[in-house]
DNA sequence: TTGCTCCTCACGTCACGTGAGGTGGC
DNA sequence: TTGCTCCTCACGTCACGTGAGGTGGC
């Protein structure tokens, strides 16, 4: 139902991206079920496909799939509530739409405050992410001494 | 109310090491909240400290904040239910046992079984992170290849 | 046509948050 | 003694899980 995709891969052959996708394969192809899709979806978090008639069915296509996916792997990795996901969302729409906006501007000084924006939203998920990676840099460096000093003390053993 | 420290770091001075926390405080050094603490204790997370009576206060050491930092942390880091946190803390408990146990023991035979089962145990916790780390450097480093793109755009244009 | 997946309520659950009303301890 | 933090219910909330009963589409 929505189509614009954001991240610009090819899909594996022209025909099977194009195959409209039922709720139960688009959650299984992004990991998550259909029950937190329609929830999303009731959130506002993905687009409800505006015209649908009462008890119809939902149809997708593989630009879902990979908004979808990206969603579930962004709450696994950074643990953010729905709404943090939620502004965290709208400002990559606000990426693409900087895109859009860059694609149809000539002048040099538009196209440059254009890229510093973008630059801007890129930093800051950036930076959330470092975040989060550093602190389990340090988890694992402090495993990794315990995983030491036990192989240490293992040499010592004798056998 | 409960005593045994795991992490064998040495308090930063012994009066301060003694003094007995409230649960607020307990809290706030672990970066949680009260509730979470008592929710917690409720699950048998945390010890219920035996002998409280009805309504009065509870009481905790420094050690109890070494122990709920370290749920905090790991809850945040990993994302794991309670239940899974719990089978991994009761590992931990094992461990704890385990290098009792070792320093009782002087039968290179016996020390060699149990080095070895603590490895096993660190090996497996150690794995849990590294693979969150991999997926977290995976999306870093799509999200360094959008800002060199950016950057690269931003000095093709003039200014 | 038969089976499957889908649909919409709606109640259940996990991990707490948030008062309500009352007591404890420096 | 006054204020704070604490106590125990108990209901609310977020992010879904899980049926119940019914319809849709290959």
């Amino acid at each position: 139902v929505t189509t614009a995709s954001d991240s610009g891969a090819a899909p594996a052959t022209a025909a099977a991206g194009d195959k409209p996708l039922r709720i139960g394969e688009l959650a299984e192809l992004s990991g998550t079920t259909p029950r937190t899709i329609r929830y999303w979806e009731e959130l506002g978090l993905l687009d409800a496909g505006s015209d649908r008639a009462e008890g119809k069915h939902r149809s997708y296509s593989h630009a879902d799939v990979e908004r979808v996916s990206e969603i579930v792997r962004l709450r696994n990795l950074l643990g953010l509530s729905l709404e943090e996901l939620s502004s965290l969302l709208e400002a990559e729409r606000g990426r693409a739409h900087l895109r859009e906006e860059l694609s149809h501007t000539e002048s040099p000084a538009e196209r440059r405050r254009i890229l510093e924006q973008l630059r801007g939203h890129i930093d800051a998920q950036l930076e959330l992410v470092r975040g989060r990676r550093r602190e389990l840099d340090q988890l694992a460096g402090e495993l990794e001494d315990k995983q030491r000093r036990v192989r240490e003390r293992l040499g010592e053993t004798t056998g």
